[in-house]
DNA sequence: CAGAGTGAGTTGGAATATCCAACTGATGGG
DNA sequence: CCCATCAGTTGGATATTCCAACTCACTCTG
């Protein structure tokens, strides 16, 4: 008998479970596309830069997933545009955390692309602790179960 | 002259240079693996599920890009393992905040995979703005330059 | 009213990437 | 010696991506 197959048991993970949904290279562009304001077809193919055939694709894989809703514009013509829905507004943090970290860990240069927040200030994401409110520091956390 | 080829001018943006180096199937779930504290290559197959010969693409890409490391552990036989960078651990914002989506809008039930916080709670992440230190809300960001 | 333009896609085919199972090479242990 | 372990590599089938051109349903302009 030649050696068996080597076993393979993939982790139960709810980032896998993200990344079966938004883990490609288009769908997140998309998602920040919708974020800036920009829901049509047009302007998503303009902005990303991505194959149209692609494009549309994905933009079917999230409204199937919930992450995006079409929306027709117009009658006649026929015209649909994309919204966010809340699961999809609710990439928000996935997006500003990604945009600090190709801000200061790919790119080197300033990000042309810039948030305010209401306070004032450019925005920054930083995460917290929801329970005590904290920033996460380095070695806070501890995986359950071990 | 037939119709002059639709312009694409991808948007100069940082999520975009951040997917460049993390935005495919596997590569997250490789850092999720360091993250655990799975560091050796066999582990990190049977982990994520990936193929082998992807993975190790995978882990010489993001070692090229400054997100991993690749250690020797043993001289004879010669063996390897992976650490995150400092580049690579400032990704948790992006891994917690992946896993938090995850988990309350594609997965139905529990998260199996837990972190606690120093505070003595569960951690769940939040997203606020550095300058001011609140929690980011509906509808407090504004596009600059619009 | 013919012809050009707009916007949201679809189509066909070539190029590329992924996936899989089996294999390699270095070595230690029984 | 033979088997096991670990970190990969290899060859080949399958699947996905990419690209340019095309369609469809109109509207607008001369």
């Amino acid at each position: 008998m030649p050696t068996a197959p080597a076993e393979t048991t993939p982790r139960d993970c709810t980032i896998a479970d993200a990344l079966d949904v938004v883990g490609d290279r288009w769908s997140l562009l998309v998602v920040r596309e919708l974020f800036y304001a920009q829901r049509r077809f047009t302007e998503i193919v303009r902005n990303t830069g991505g194959p149209r055939d692609i494009l549309a694709t994905r933009l079917r894989k999230l409204v199937e997933h919930g992450v995006i809703s079409r929306v027709q514009y117009s009658e006649r013509p026929p015209r649909y545009e994309y919204r966010l829905t809340d699961r999809g507004r609710a990439l928000s943090p996935v997006l500003l955390t990604l945009k600090r970290w190709g801000h200061e860990h790919v790119r080197n240069g300033t990000d042309p692309v810039r948030f305010d927040h209401t306070c004032g200030h450019e925005f920054v994401a930083e995460v917290h602790c929801t329970a005590c409110g904290d920033a996460l520091g380095l070695g806070q956390l501890t995986l359950e179960p071990h």
